[in-house]
DNA sequence: GTACGCTGTGAATCACGATTCACACACCCG
DNA sequence: CGGGTGTGTGAATCGTGATTCACAGCGTAC
């Protein structure tokens, strides 16, 4: 398996399919299209993934990691700067998630929304859960904390992680008019801090 | 079009359809299976309907439109005993959307999540645009009247609607073990409030 | 009674994209 | 140099469901 010669044949669909979704979504990545897009014949695909949902299987979580990577480094990030509040750091996760997902719309679909094959479903609620999961977490110090009032945290993670999502891919299925990415990541900001029971209090060591 | 016989025949067909996805999820929901419960012939389909889409686009419209009237009744019956909050109304509302999705999760699930054909998909997005407008619709009027803060409406809206129908389906999609339905209605109430900036002020008026 | 139109039938057909496979080509090893 | 292995090819094949259609049955109009 000499990965150097076949990583790279191997890479080049990775980055076709990726580039694809970007374009056009999941539903236009059939297997002759990554394969065109990536200067090899259909056939070859079989020679490096067992099947195309293996193949978009990796694609999801190669991005969904790096995606997950960015937001917790901005999280990280906020902390580093002295912050020691739960909730800021949590606001700021998802604040990043907002951006990066405003700067790539289509993926950010294909990712949240788009209906895709089984397998790849399954890698995409997966990491769902792991983006909830970082959302109770964050909501059950914050409570330690005494930041915010206890609350259901599993069904708050889950609205919030939901809420979140639908209300970035909602302006974007409908294609609106650039709704100024700013804008939209003050309004998730206020409906995060909102939703999760924060005062203005708990702004006090943010910002 | 002699609406007597052929209504029957058709109607049975929608009922098939409807049980169906019931049951199994609209993926279970083949022509072939429709039509055998429906105790008539693939092809009899065809006399009644254009496609398989537009048939499951009538089944989506008609039970969507049958819980947005009984999530609208909910919320006229508290105005009708005195309320004057349009939160508690709104809250109303989507506890009665919950409730409802509660007692019935496949069908919620096919009707918020699943995949399904790009007709259908139209369909169910066209409702979610209306509940959004409800909730957008009860936030300006919530905000006239100084209940709420004010807050992007339509972000919020939009979260909300897309925030319940997360954390509901979310406890349905893996089948977890019956979370007690009145614990999450309640968990979702005070989502709601928190997600809109209602303080325990608001209640005043409501119970 | 017969012509006509509406329903119903279900096996055959079609569409469409994923998957296979017989056939190269290139490179390395002995 | 003769195998052997890894990689690439792309036309043919497959699978899965939706869709069609030639052939009834049956009621109604005339």
């Amino acid at each position: 398996m000499s990965t150097a010669a076949a990583g790279g044949t191997r890479a080049r669909l990775l980055d076709a399919a990726r580039e694809l979704i970007e374009q056009d979504g999941y539903s236009a990545a059939s297997v002759l299209q990554v394969a065109e897009r990536a200067g090899v014949a259909a056939g070859t695909l079989y020679r490096h993934f067992e099947s195309k949902e293996e193949l978009f299987v990796e694609v999801f979580r190669d991005v969904c990691t790096g995606e997950e990577r960015a937001m917790l480094a901005a999280g990280d990030a906020l902390q580093a700067a002295g912050s020691r509040s739960a909730i800021a750091c949590l606001e700021e996760v998802l604040a990043t998630f907002a951006r990066r997902a405003l700067r790539n719309p289509r993926l950010a679909w294909a990712l949240l929304a788009e209906p895709v094959d089984p397998l790849v479903d399954a890698e995409r609620l997966a990491y769902r859960m792991r983006y909830t999961a970082y959302v109770a977490q964050s909501l059950r110090r914050a409570i330690a904390d005494r930041e915010i009032p206890g609350l259901d945290v599993e069904f708050t993670a889950a609205a919030v992680v939901g809420g979140c999502g639908a209300a970035l891919v909602g302006p974007l299925a409908p294609s609106s008019g650039t709704p100024a990415p700013d804008a939209v990541v003050a309004s998730l900001r206020a409906f995060v801090r909102r939703a999760v029971g924060a005062g203005l209090g708990g702004l006090t060591d943010a910002r």
